[in-house]
DNA sequence: ACGGCTATATGCATTTTGCATATAATCGTG
DNA sequence: CACGATTATATGCAAAATGCATATAGCCGT
């Protein structure tokens, strides 16, 4: 084994950081906005998820760059008020990256279990 | 809301960084070295969870600071041949994070998936 | 028209990463 | 027993990412 070798092979579906995935979580139901976005995970993840706005509108860049969300119309809901706001939406891509994570999760979750931790000890 | 609040009131238990939660779940089973736990987790995460030498050494180096983990005795299954093995355990505070960032998994995974993510797609 | 919230964005010091490299001990094989 | 490969821990450094402050500006109620 070669616990050094080079990692610039990632594949396109590599393991997503925390913050990734909560951001292409809060798109999964509907389109929404940045800031909306913000509100949206620290509402669902219980305020455990914690992200500044600089993190935020740098990621989407990225994500937009990547081909994971793309800019979406504003939708009806949106009372078309304020023209700062920009929606976006899941690509095909960050969607299917979202489900795979999820999977990945779900699989570490039941290595752990496996492994003898209890859901006790919470917090 | 403030999206731009100070974060530095993060909990003991703050959400553990994918490679902090593999490392501490290489020492849920038994105790083990740098280099057996690089290995450990290679193999049990599929290689999807990648860690140079240098990230497992200077998390190592953190994660005894933070008393999460903490030095072990060469346990009787290793032969002691060799002196420059150092041996790690969870400590009662890093198993209780552990469990606790398990549980947060499971929950994310549940809302993941209510939100319509489908296991398919995966990879 | 003022203050407070909504909304996006940039600046910058500090921290963290990826990867190469250093150092050294063990082990198998000729 | 000398050698090369592997095991094992650790450091160096350029590049990237992070935390937090701040800038900019539109909305909304009073």
């Amino acid at each position: 084994m070669e616990p050094n070798a080079p990692r610039n092979d990632r594949p396109v579906f590599s393991p997503l950081k925390t913050e990734i995935f909560w951001i292409l979580l809060s798109l999964a139901e509907a389109p929404r906005h940045g800031y909306g976005m913000l509100a949206w995970i620290a509402g669902s993840s219980g305020g455990q998820v914690r992200l500044g706005t600089g993190q935020m509108y740098r990621h989407l860049k990225r994500l937009l760059d990547d081909g994971r969300i793309e800019e979406a119309p504003l939708p009806d809901s949106d009372g078309n008020t304020d023209p700062r706001r920009k929606y976006y939406r899941l690509s095909e891509t960050g969607r299917r990256h979202l489900a795979a994570e999820c999977g990945r999760l779900e699989q570490t979750v039941r290595l752990t279990r496996g492994l003898g931790l209890s859901p006790e000890n919470r917090r």
